[in-house]
DNA sequence: CGTAAATAATACCGAAGAGTATATTTTTGC
DNA sequence: GCAAAAATATACTCTTCGGTATTATTTACG
């Protein structure tokens, strides 16, 4: 690894986060020298602009979740177990190596569907990715026996979704811990009736 | 109404839409004059600050959803009716009066949850009070015999709420028809299985 | 109708925003 | 270990930010 990747892994690793928590608008590049301890020129002799930089914290964030639904899933044996074990990353929403701030994906979606086209593409692309993963899976369940035939793998995909972004959004509001595990025990009973 | 009251009444529909579309941070001062025609002098003598009005234009936005909602319901004579009804709204989230931009509540709660107090008070507050009017109606339908005496309301009104906010951040992230129907579809099957 | 009070416009402020040109320091390859 | 290249820091630019003091204009009321 180059210093000039050193660096860009570096800025990202601690920037990233303040991006999460703080969305595009909300974090500045004053914001960005003093997470990381470096200068603009420093910055900006690395990445091409505040874009740049907030597309690679994206695409850092959403890596962690995505590595951990992979190891998640790697460790369960049945397809059930798997998806399980997916939404249960979810559920660690709070924790390391959770992105801090939650959801990449829901926070980007929501600032930027009205006002960032290039990070909105980007949440796009990863909710499609996440949507069609879950369908796939519901398939191989449906084909192992596992799930019902009458289970329509595509809509269920989406309302699992849909739930366990809802629920982050709403346990992370009210900080309640009842209300995650509410949640949390809903999605378990709907991935149990499938 | 005095002239201030109608000034202030004016400048709220007009900039409310822009905080829902784009954020606290991401609106500023100079948005607000061009979207009302006003100088700045002008607005300031109406409002302490921008968080006066960002909190203002909250209140306006939610009054519009809580007002759909309530109207809505009033039109349902079953308990599962006003239950449809008030989802039904939700997902008319692209047409008037529905504010522009989506659910005030979620994107409040995404933006502020980490970064602004007082505006994430108002989103919990929101939450809550949505809560427990859901609750409340599950309740009167399970003692109507509407609903199964098996089901647990909060829960269950946290399972819709959850939903329907992921399935309007999908819905509107995607942009696709499909994604709202599907999940629509799913929580009308969840109400009619209660 | 005239005047006082309320409202709105003008013109400004200091700070912070993103970004850059240039100088300095560090690496790197020989 | 030294020169060239790469990376970083410094010092700046211009713009926009939120906010305000002051002036001008409306509005309400006697």
């Amino acid at each position: 690894m180059s210093k000039s990747e050193t660096t860009k892994a570096y800025i990202i690793e601690k920037i990233a986060p303040v991006f999460n928590r703080q969305g595009y608008s909300g974090t500045s590049l004053n914001d960005m020298t003093r997470v990381t301890g470096l200068t603009k020129g420093s910055i900006y002799g690395n990445f091409l602009n505040k874009d740049e930089v907030a597309v690679a914290a994206f695409d850092h964030n959403l890596g962690r979740v995505s590595e951990m639904i992979l190891t998640a899933m790697e460790e369960a044996t049945t397809t059930r177990g798997k998806l399980l074990a997916m939404t249960h990353v979810y559920a660690q929403f709070g924790q390391f190596p959770f992105p801090e701030g939650g959801c990449p994906i829901l926070n980007t979606a929501i600032e930027a569907d009205d006002t960032h086209p290039v990070l909105r593409e980007k949440a796009v692309v990863a909710i499609n990715s996440l949507k069609n993963r879950i369908t796939r899976l519901i398939r191989t369940g449906i084909k192992n026996k596992e799930f019902r035939s009458s289970t329509d793998a595509g809509q269920a995909a989406l309302l699992l979704l849909a739930t366990i972004e809802g629920g982050i959004m709403i346990a992370r509001l009210t900080g309640k811990k009842s209300d995650r595990q509410a949640i949390l025990q809903s999605i378990d009973k709907m991935i149990h009736e499938m």
